[in-house]
DNA sequence: ATAGTATTTAGCTAGTGAGTTAATTAACCG
DNA sequence: CGGTTAATTAACTCACTAGCTAAATACTAT
């Protein structure tokens, strides 16, 4: 994987990954209780945990032959830095909706089509 | 794919997409332009494109031959308020961090292993 | 030692992702 | 029309992902 906010971002991309992180949120388990919710072997869940530990974003611990998953966040700061970046932009888009809408109620629906890259200027 | 959490994720996985998506926030650009700064053919960015497109990051207008591309950046919000779920579990870690340096500190270094569990009762 | 429980590893299949070069479409210009 | 530029599609390779079953490992408990 060539670098950490793509080994992050991998991670997220699925949804079997994304619901053991939110049960981790609601505190530390085991695979077989991680594997519970899932109609998925448990080797499946096993090979989550492995790709979730690689990208960082769970530790695991040993106590007798269960082997602790906790969730570890760190590494979500980085992806939400780089999401935070375009925000405006994604505010942006509700104003150009408002704008549309305001065009239609007074009879002029022209929209300037230049107004994302005036963003940056 | 699954979901459009995950497409968007996925997307996202990629380091040269992420360089796209960033150089379409300084404005509209053809692909010839995204091609540019990068090593590679331009059918692969051709096909980075169609990723953004199917994603919804981008979309795509048409001018003579060419075919600009402009940043859509709406379903980063949903990406956004997933992450941020999880904000108070990467700020812990700074506080277990701060703990666990006090702990050295003080000559003892026990911490409670509970600590995340606590979080959400 | 032996049996039981928890988890991982091995080995397989099917699908997908990123990249290539070569060929094709689409639109312009003269 | 014929040529040029912009971009996509086709066809292929290579690597990786997600899933499976079956076998192996690790530890507990009797």
């Amino acid at each position: 994987m060539p670098d950490r906010l793509s080994e992050t971002f991998s991670a997220l991309a699925d949804p079997t990954r994304r619901a053991i992180l939110a049960r981790l949120a609601t505190g530390e388990a085991t695979v077989g209780e991680l594997d519970e919710p899932f109609a998925m072997s448990l080797p499946a869940v096993s090979k989550h945990l492995k790709v979730l530990e690689r990208a960082r974003l769970i530790s695991r611990g040993r106590e007798a032959q269960w082997r602790p998953c906790r969730l570890d966040a760190a590494p979500l700061r980085g992806a939400a830095d780089w999401i935070e970046d375009y925000r405006q932009f994604w505010e942006e888009s509700f104003d150009r909706l408002d704008d549309y809408l305001a065009g239609i109620k007074s009879k002029r629906p022209r929209r300037n089509k230049n107004a994302r890259k005036r963003q940056r200027s």
